[in-house]
Parts: structure tokens; sequence; C-alpha cells
DNA sequence: ATGCCTGAAGGGTTCAGA
């Protein structure tokens, strides 16, 4: 079975780039996010393209901001829109959505920015993710958290940590936050495969950085033991951040071997690792305002 | 000068993103 999460920056203007990369990568379970669609839209704006190619549908969203999904052509199960008790800004966003499918229960979540440490939107933050830990601590064990995190778990998951002193992504109450949520028994399945490598999902559209390969690690695949020993392939699909038109997040692949009851997805090697260099050169960041 | 790109809303510009 063939797992992918990926922030498309608005699903309106990657259509163009979705559609062709289903078809490229055939992944029987997506999960997205920063749709920024209403549910209705949503269904207008893909649902048929997504019934061809055998999708179900999970969509939870709202206008202009956030908004996640679930696709799986393996069935598509339970799903509950939004997180138990999870504060609102004042209201409740659209930031999670979860689903069995083919027995691993899948949860599609984008975490929110925090914008300041220690500003409104960053405590907003840390206690979405205290809802989001409790919600995974009540699940099965078979389950799998994906999607943008808003959190680089460690120094090698920036490209330059000294940049980054003191901004939000990488402060010890996130890193903490989401310790406690990997201490329930999640794997972060792409670090695990690629301990010693330069791996990056988000890359500012300004300034070249996806082209000098100046991003963060901030997409995640966390999974419960049961899933993850089941792992055949992780990594992150670069190819969908090049061209004309891309998502600044790249998506995160995951292949499973089948469960021990027979599920059988499609088996599909992934592209050699790529030979990057750990460091890079310093480049200023944009700073908050 | 510096939010350097991109998307969205709404209005002739501003906010948000990480």
């Amino acid at each position: 079975m063939r797992i992918a999460t990926w922030n498309v920056n608005s699903l309106k203007q990657r259509l163009p780039r979705l559609l062709p990369w289903l078809d490229q990568r055939r992944p029987d379970v997506v999960c997205l996010q920063e749709t920024k669609l209403a549910d209705e839209a949503f269904a207008e704006l893909l649902g048929d393209e997504l019934s061809r190619r055998g999708y179900e549908v999970a969509a939870y969203g709202e206008a202009t901001w956030n908004g996640v999904a679930i696709l799986s052509r393996v069935g598509l199960d339970d799903v509950v829109r939004g997180l138990d008790g999870a504060p609102g800004f004042p209201k409740p966003e659209a930031r999670a959505v979860a689903a069995s499918c083919a027995g691993v229960r899948l949860v599609s979540v984008y975490v929110p920015n925090g914008r300041v440490p220690d500003s409104e939107h960053y405590r907003y933050k840390l206690a979405w993710l205290a809802s989001l830990r409790d919600a995974v601590a009540a699940g099965p064990e078979a389950i799998v958290v994906c999607g943008d995190m808003n959190i680089a778990p460690a120094d090698e998951d920036v490209f330059d940590p000294e940049a980054y002193i003191g901004q939000t992504h990488v402060t010890s109450p996130e890193r903490a936050a989401l310790a406690e949520l990997q201490a329930l028994g999640l794997h972060d399945v792409v670090r695990d495969r690629w301990p010693n490598e330069r791996v990056f999902t988000y890359w500012d559209y300004r300034a070249g950085m996806f082209h000098q390969d100046l991003g963060m690690r901030i997409d995640l695949v966390l999974a419960g033991a049961p899933v993850a020993e089941r792992v055949r392939a992780a990594w992150v699909d670069r190819h969908a951040r090049k061209g004309t038109g891309p998502s600044d997040h790249a998506p995160v692949i995951v292949d499973l071997d089948e469960a021990p009851d027979g599920d059988i997805g499609p088996v599909v090697p992934p592209p050699s690792a790529p030979a990057h260099r750990r460091g890079g050169k310093k480049v200023k960041l944009p700073q908050a305002p």
C-alpha cells in the first residue's frame, strides 16, 4: 500500500500538478493539506476526476485558508472531521481529518503555523498539538499521522540551524510537543529510513531556495509500530516541487508491505537517493515584522 | 527598501505563509 502526504497550497491552483502526479505515483491513500476549499467547492472541482481514478474522498475544508483531505482507493471508513476538544482561533479551523483505509487509521493534519514564539498564534499551535496528542492516544496502534506539522524535528531538518534560532518551527516547546506525540509510539519513518541524509519537504518560493536546496523538513509521516514495521520505502518526491506552478511543499511517499492479513497494493520502487551533501551556504532569512 | 514568491480576498492593496 502506498501512502502519500502533500501540502498542496491551494487545490484550485495545484490541479494541473496534482492530477498528473496521481497518475504517475499512483498512491493508494493521499493526505492533503492547505486545500483552501470548502467541501462543496472541493467536490465540484475534482470530484469527477478523483472518482474516475477510483478515489473516495473525505474532505474537511473552508474557504480561503487551511483545509485537509484524505483520498483513498483502498476503502475510506469512519471519517472524523476535526479533533475532539481542539482549540480554535477563535473558531475551530479545518486542520485535521481522520479515516480508516485498509486497516490503517490515517490522520491528515495541518498544524497551525505559530508565526512568532510566545504569540497568541504560537500558544494556539501548542494547544492544538496537545489535542492531537490526546486524539492519537485514544486511537488504535495501527495509526499514521501525516501532514504538515510545521515543526522541524531536529536541527538537521533545517538548512541553517543558526539562522532559525528563536524562530517558530524549531523552538523547544514545539519540538517537545512533537516528542510527546512520538512518545505514544509513533515513528518518523522518513528520518528512520534516511538517518544521515539531507532531507527537506518545504522550500520557500523566494530567492531560488529550492534550487539551492535550502529548505526544511516539516511534513512528516508518523506511524504507529504495526505500520512502521511494514515500511519498505519512505522518500520525498522532490520532482513534484520542480517545474511550473509547484506547491512550496513536496509530497512524502511511503510504501508499506502487505498487511499480515493480505492487503495487497502496487509496489513501485522509489527513485535512487539524491546525492545531496550536508551543509549549504547561509542565506539571510526573512525577518518577522 | 527588502516578504526576494505565491495565493486569496477584494478593491486599485493587504495579509498570510514558514
